[in-house]
DNA sequence: AGCACGCCGACT
DNA sequence: GTCGGCGTGCTC
C-alpha cells in the first residue's frame, strides 16, 4: 500500500488541499498535474492532484475515493505546478484558486485536454471515374484537391462549397481522413530575414538578449518610442525558436491588435497562438491545449496568458511592461509581470521586459544590478517626437476647457490638412449636475458620488458604480428647476468643436461612442489612413498607434494627477504624456504636443517635456525613497467593505487587535498602518476600508499576511464583512 | 462558495 | 403549534 492518497486542490474558499483515496486500478499511473472528479461536499469536483503521497493527517475512514481520473497525463509540467504554488503562496490564494480557477472553462468543467480530430479530404484512387461529366464544379474540385489532404477551410477558400464536397464524398470519389494534431507538431519555425539594417543599439540589444538564453536573466529593455523595440524582440524570438524553444509574448490588454500579430506572422513561419479575454470559451480552451502540446511555438497573450503550459518554453517577452493592466483588479490580484519574472527564474530561461517608461519598481531593480538594463536611445526611423510644450492656463478666459492660443493652433493644424488630437480623459457631457440656484450636486445614493451627465443617451451615469438614472428636472433640496451642468466632457468638447470647427466635424473616440475591439481598430485604421481630422480621445487613443498625419496633440488637463492620493499618479500621468506625445508626426510633418496646465512649473512636468524620462524616474525614485513607499518597502492592503459603516470599522479594529501580538512578538518588520476608509468610502451601497501592511522583508509581511489569514477566518460574527488582500497593490484608493 | 443545521420571532 | 429568518459550521 503505496501513494495511494491524493492531495487535490479544489475551487472553494478553503485554504487548503483536500485528501482522497486512489483507486487501485488508479495508483500506479495517477500523477500529480492530472485532474479528477472526487465527490465533495453533497456533490462532485473537478479537481487538480497537486500530490500523490502515503500518508494524510485524516483518518483513512474518513477519506472518500477519487470517482474518475480525467487526464492520462499531467495537464503542466513540473515548472507550471511550481509557479502555481508560488503564485497561491505569495498571493495568499487558496490551492484551488491558483492551480484550478486560472484554468480555461473548459477545462475547468473537466473537458479532456485533448485537440479535435482534424478533419481532411482525400481523392480516391480513380475517384474520378465516378462522377459524371456533367459535375462540371465536382470534377474542378477534385482537380484542384490532386492527391493532397485538404480542410473544409481550404476547400472553401479556392472557392468551392460544401455541398460539392458532400456530393463527391456519397458518390465515393473521395473520403474522409481524421488527422490527430499531434502528429503535426514541428519544433521548427522559419524565420524570415528581412536583412534590415540596425542600429548599433538595437543590435547590441539583440546580441545581450541572446547571450542569456537558457538561463534565468531579468533585462530591462528601455526604449525610447520608434527605437525599434519590436524588432529587437523579433530577431531574440528568432535565436529562441532557432533552438527549438517556444516563446512566450505577453502584451498590455489594449495591445492585442491585429497590427501587432501582423508584425510577427509575417517574420515567422508558424502560427502566431493568441490567448487574450475576447476569445470564447473554446477558443482558449483550443489555444491553451496548443500550447500546452507544443503545437504553438509563439504564443502572445495578455494577463492570464501568463500561466499557459509551454513544455519547451525558452523566452519570455513582456511589452509594456509598466502598464496596468498587468495587474488583475478583482479576486485574485496577482501582477502577470511579477509571476513572468518569477516563472522565467523557475524555468531558468531569460525574460525581456520592454517599455519606453518603464515602473520605478523595475527600473529600481535594474539599476540596483538584479535586472539587466539595456537602452534604447536612438531612433531607428527619422521621426522626431514632438517635445510637449506646457501652456499656462492660470486666469486664462476657457472655452470648454480650450485656451484660447490652443483654438488658434488647432485652426492652424486643421487649415493645412493636418490631423488634431484633443485628449481628455473624462468622459460624458459634463462631470458634474447642479443647481444653479444653491449649489446642490446631484449625487448617487449608491456611492455619494456625483452623477456624470450624458447626453447621448440623455441621462446621468455614476461612473463609480454604473448607475443610470434620468436627468432631475428639479434640485432636491431647494426645487429650483434650474439645474445646469458643470465641467467639460469629451461629449460637451464634441459639440464645442463641431460648431469651433465646421468643416472638419471631430470624431469622439471613447467608450461610449467605439465599442468593443473591433470597431477600435476599423476607427484606428481610419485616423491612420488621415479620415478624421479633428479627433477627441480618451486613454483608449492614447495607447500603441502611431498617427502619421497627426501633427497636433492636445492635452486637456492632467493636473488631477497632482493633487491625487494615489501614490503612483504623478508616474501615470508621465506615462500617458510619453505615450500621446508619441502618436504624432513623421519626419516630413514633424508634431506638436501642448499640455495645459495650472502648474507649469512642476519638476515632473518639465522633466517629461524635456524628454528626459530617465531624469523622470530618478525624480519620481527619490520621492518614493524619502516616503518609504515601493519599491523602497514591500506593501499589502487589506481590503474590506460592509453594508455598514460600522461593521467595516469594527472589522478593522479587532483584525489589528488580533494581530498585535503576531506583529510585537514575530513580525517585528511588519508594520501595520492605522486602518482608514477609502478616498471613495461609499461605493455601490458598501462601505469600504483599507488596512496597509508595510515591511522591508517580503518574508516576514507574507508569513505576517498568513497568520492574517487564518486569524481572520477562525473569527467569528465577521461574515457580513467581504475583505481580499492585495499584494504590491497598485493604488490604496 | 454553497449548503444544511438549528435556534428564535410572528403568523395561520 | 410551524414557517422562515440568518448566524454558524463543514466540506477530504
Ligand atoms: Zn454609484
Ligand atoms: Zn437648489
Amino acid at each position: 500500500m503505496q501513494n495511494h492518497i491524493a492531495r487535490v486542490a479544489l475551487i472553494t474558499p478553503v485554504r487548503r488541499l483536500f485528501d482522497y483515496l486512489i483507486p487501485n486500478e488508479n495508483q500506479p499511473t495517477l500523477e500529480a498535474g492530472m485532474r479528477v472528479r472526487v465527490p465533495f461536499a453533497r456533490g462532485h469536483k473537478v479537481g487538480l492532484v497537486v500530490e500523490v503521497t502515503s500518508q494524510s493527517e485524516w483518518t483513512l475512514a474518513k477519506l472518500k475515493a477519487i470517482s474518475d481520473v480525467l487526464d492520462d497525463s499531467p495537464l503542466f509540467d513540473t515548472v507550471n505546478m511550481q509557479i502555481r504554488h508560488w503564485l497561491g503562496e505569495y498571493y495568499m490564494a487558496p490551492p484551488g484558486e491558483a492551480y484550478m480557477n486560472l484554468l480555461p472553462k473548459k477545462l475547468k468543467a473537466g473537458e479532456p485536454a485533448l485537440l479535435p480530430s482534424i478533419e481532411k479530404w482525400q481523392a480516391n484512387v480513380d475517384g474520378k471515374l465516378l462522377v459524371t461529366n456533367q459535375a462540371k464544379r465536382q470534377l474542378a474540385l477534385l482537380d484542384w484537391m490532386g492527391q493532397r489532404q485538404v480542410s473544409l477551410v481550404e476547400v472553401k477558400q479556392a472557392g468551392f462549397s460544401r455541398d460539392l464536397l458532400n456530393k463527391l464524398q456519397e458518390s465515393q470519389a473521395i473520403s474522409r481522413v481524421e488527422l490527430r494534431p499531434e502528429g503535426s507538431i514541428s519544433k521548427q519555425v522559419n524565420y524570415r530575414d528581412l536583412g534590415l539594417t540596425l542600429l548599433d543599439e538595437q543590435q547590441a540589444a539583440i546580441n545581450r538578449i541572446t547571450a542569456q538564453l537558457n538561463q534565468f536573466k531579468a533585462i530591462l529593455l528601455q526604449g525610447v518610442t520608434g527605437s525599434g523595440k519590436t524588432e529587437v524582440y523579433i530577431q531574440a524570438m528568432a535565436k529562441a525558436l532557432q533552438q527549438n524553444q517556444q516563446v512566450l509574448v505577453l502584451v498590455p490588454e489594449i495591445g492585442l491588435t491585429p497590427q501587432t500579430l501582423q508584425r510577427f506572422a509575417e517574420r515567422f513561419d508558424s502560427e502566431i497562438v493568441v490567448l487574450h479575454s475576447e476569445l470564447n470559451d473554446t477558443e482558449r480552451y483550443l489555444a491553451w491545449l496548443k500550447a500546452k502540446m507544443g503545437l504553438a511555438r509563439i504564443v502572445v497573450g495578455t494577463r492570464s496568458a501568463v500561466l499557459a503550459p509551454m513544455p519547451d518554453l525558452g523566452l519570455i517577452i513582456l511589452d509594456e511592461e509598466h502598464d496596468i493592466s498587468f495587474k488583475q483588479q478583482d479576486s485574485l490580484r496577482y501582477n502577470a509581470r511579477d509571476v513572468a519574472v518569477k516563472r522565467a527564474h523557475l524555468q531558468q530561461v531569460p525574460i525581456v521586459l520592454g517599455s519606453a517608461t518603464p515602473s520605478l519598481e523595475s527600473y529600481y531593480n535594474a539599476i540596483q544590478g538584479r535586472y539587466l538594463h539595456l537602452k534604447l536611445q536612438q531612433r531607428a526611423q527619422q521621426s522626431q517626437p514632438p517635445q510637449p510644450v506646457v501652456l499656462d492656463i492660470k486666469d486664462q478666459p476657457l472655452q470648454d476647457g480650450l485656451a484660447p492660443r490652443v483654438l488658434d493652433l488647432m485652426a492652424k493644424h486643421l487649415d493645412a490638412g493636418n490631423q488634431v488630437l484633443v485628449f481628455l480623459n473624462r468622459r460624458g457631457f459634463a462631470p458634474a449636475l447642479m443647481c444653479h440656484e444653491c449649489g446642490w450636486i446631484y449625487e448617487c445614493q449608491r456611492c455619494d458620488h456625483h452623477f456624470t451627465y450624458h447626453q447621448s443617451p440623455r441621462q446621468a451615469q455614476c461612473h463609480q458604480c454604473g448607475e443610470i438614472t434620468p436627468v432631475p428636472r428639479q434640485c432636491h433640496s431647494c426645487g429650483s428647476t434650474q439645474i445646469i451642468d458643470w465641467g467639460v466632457g469629451t461629449e460637451k468638447l464634441e459639440a464645442f468643436l463641431k460648431q469651433r470647427f465646421e468643416k472638419t466635424p471631430p470624431l469622439r473616440v471613447d467608450r461610449d461612442n467605439i465599442r468593443g475591439k473591433g470597431q477600435l481598430a476599423q476607427t484606428l485604421h481610419e485616423v491612420k489612413q488621415g479620415e478624421h481630422q479633428l479627433l477627441i480621445g480618451t486613454q483608449m487613443l492614447a495607447k500603441g498607434h502611431h498617427f502619421p498625419n497627426l501633427t497636433l496633440t492636445v492635452i486637456v488637463n492632467l493636473d488631477n494627477a497632482l493633487y491625487s492620493a494615489d501614490f503612483r499618479a504623478i508616474e501615470r500621468m508621465s506615462q500617458l504624456l510619453v505615450q500621446v506625445a508619441g502618436r504624432a508626426g513623421r519626419g516630413d510633418k514633424p508634431g506638436q504636443v501642448v499640455l495645459q496646465s495650472h502648474h507649469p512649473e512642476h519638476s515632473v512636468i518639465n522633466l517629461v517635456c524635456q524628454q528626459n524620462y530617465e531624469a523622470v524616474l530618478s525624480y519620481l525614485l527619490q520621492e518614493r525613497q524619502a516616503m518609504m513607499l515601493p519599491p523602497y518597502q514591500f506593501w499589502a492592503v487589506l481590503r474590506a467593505e460592509a453594508h455598514q459603516p460600522a461593521l467595516v470599522e469594527q472589522f478593522c479594529a479587532q483584525v489589528t487587535e488580533l494581530l498585535k501580538p503576531y506583529l510585537q512578538h514575530h513580525y517585528q518588520q511588519v508594520i501595520l498602518l492605522p486602518a482608514f476608509p477609502a478616498a471613495q468610502e461609499k461605493r455601490a451601497g458598501k462601505y469600504r476600508y483599507l488596512m496597509v501592511f508595510e515591511s522591508k522583508q517580503r518574508n516576514q509581511l507574507n508569513a505576517a499576511l498568513k497568520q492574517l489569514c487564518q486569524l481572520i477566518e477562525a473569527q467569528k460574527g465577521l461574515s457580513q464583512v467581504r475583505w481580499l488582500l492585495d499584494i504590491d497593490p497598485q493604488d490604496i484608493c
